[in-house]
DNA sequence: GATGAATGAGCATTCATTCAT
DNA sequence: CATGAATGAATGCTCATTCAT
């Protein structure tokens, strides 16, 4: 019985993985508005209807899509000191983006940058993930909240740049720059905060 | 008979004109692809039919709609030195945008980034117009390309961080660190080059 | 010129009236809700847009069925005198509604029965009417408007009792035994009315 | 091994009660067409295959519906003599009714008079049900369904007089009035059959 | 008996574009 | 040049029913 449930999982869960699969790779290939849902399940080899098990709507594939790439950063990255957290979280998640593809990323700081759920979903999640790595440092929590907030929209900003060039520029070239700036104001107002102590 | 000719030029001018005006405040508003030819055609006052006399698809009222909003900046620009010229290309730029407020500036932000055709054609029209400034100091077809696509990447993650932050930070605080960050990264790069030669 | 246009003119008359006619056919055969969008465009031999240029929506097509079933009674009614009229306006609607088929009717009770939008401005201007003549004979504008929607209410529910019996009884049975009763009440209060003005 | 089987049957048994009351419930909320098999099976903590064990289709829940809701008082009017009867099961089902709701009876006047699979069923069942009083009373078959069908559809309207009111006029008031009304015709025509007999 | 993932035809509606007038 | 009715493929989404487990 288990076992019978096991091989109903497992092929529920291969639906499902073919499904954001193709979602992943049509979404690179042409971008969110220009893919339909038909495109994806015939690209997924099932029907529409399984479409609509696995994601209540388009939208929510999408939301999917982006955990898919950034879920288990955060894992590693809570297993750090505050500083090195926060450099690790944003320098992997930056790599991860790039690795994903472009118009991936386009979609989604889309997404971030228009307010659309997903977006904004995804930016309190990355917000809330610095904030609590700066309160291990004695940040109360609505400066720990401002600074996040100044973190990560810097950090959306150095994406967006990178977007924009849309491979005219060496992507790692204006991001590590951008980085660079980021983390040299995140450091120093850590120091200063902490001498404030 | 030229009397009539007038009149008709006129009156094709004039649809024209009522046809990019209802355009631009429409893509303003809703952004491009919720905006249909019908919506456009509606507010305009006109037929269906003339959209399709003046352009040869929805697609090309975009390239036109850039010129038609950003193109006084340019020529002021054009009278200043280069290096002035792309500062206040810039600023002008962020001021006509941010005075559009935070739902027009998201939504637009939000196509610059997917690629999305109005979006690519502004960032197209903003390389360009640095690129020409870059060229009268002496870079090739090039260099100056590959400088101008940079300025304008970092110069739109400024805009980027601003929108993401959501009021929740400062907006002038995050855009006048961000564009003196870059204008100073400009300002070097302009002058090792003009060492350089 | 005017000659173009009237041809244009009729030639999408014609198309509305092919559109209305097969809607007629198909809800009469088959119910409002059993009937597609589709069914009734192929029916009509138009295409599925032509459908959504004459009528905003599927539903906006029963309102446009049932005015073209009863808008001329009201106009011969007011040339009545006011208990003529009402008289009138009740057996012509009645005898309209027998005569336009069950499936209709009952697809349009239905809408007045359940409060949907189309069936209460459909009783609204009823009642309107009817208390317009009613305040001929000196009735003030509540009195006129209670009398009104009483006399109204009635009568659906004849229409009701005719369309439950789904052809299983001799509609204008019910409908005489019920009007009878109706008009009597109607005749005695204008009478009491008159009296103690 | 008995045991197990009685366990098996209460359980099947309380499947099949909760998808009912599910039904039941939902059903008066919003009408059948509004419902789907996922909206009752979810509600009724069952499986979708389990609806189809217990029912053939989502049209057959509906005759099991009637029944259900209305079975009791049937059961108390059957030890009635037929006139006392019929009173008995129309008054106690529009208590019934009424005490539902405004809203509730809107939904349900309207499948019955639109002919929807719930209201034909009921209606069939309430014709029936008098149907069966007066065969008592002698009628023969055909005769019995034409004076039954003809009650309830009076019956019927006055329910829907008292809807289509829609709170202007006092309820119980059209309701007595053509209530009494109803059961004089019948109680004459009884009276007359009785005589001819 | 029970499960719930899977099916796929069906739905109302939209919209860029064409073309007879 | 101007009109706007007409087109019809495409969209996101629903749902009664089936069937392997």
């Amino acid at each position: 019985m288990a076992y019978n449930n096991k091989n109903r999982e497992e092929q529920s869960l291969a639906h499902k993985n073919r499904i954001i699969e193709a979602a992943r790779r049509l979404v690179h290939e042409k971008g969110y508005d220009s893919v339909s849902v038909s495109d994806i399940t015939e690209a997924a080899g099932v029907s529409k209807g399984a479409f609509y098990i696995h994601y209540k709507s388009k939208e929510e594939v999408i939301s999917d899509l982006v955990n898919f790439v950034f879920e288990d950063i955060k894992t590693k990255a809570d297993e750090m000191d505050p500083y090195e957290a926060i450099c690790y979280f944003l320098k992997a998640s930056s790599e991860k983006i790039l690795r994903s593809g472009l118009k991936i990323v386009q979609t989604w700081l889309s997404e971030a940058v228009s307010g659309a759920i997903y977006g904004k979903n995804k930016i309190r999640y990355d917000v809330n993930v610095v904030k609590s790595y700066l309160m291990k440092t004695g940040y109360d929590d609505a400066q720990a909240n401002a600074v996040a907030l100044k973190i990560i929209s810097l950090h959306y900003g150095a994406l967006t740049s990178w977007c924009i060039s849309d491979g005219g520029v060496e992507p790692l070239d204006i991001l590590s720059d951008m980085l660079e700036h980021n983390l040299k104001v995140l450091k120093d107002r850590m120091k200063e905060m902490a001498m404030s102590e």
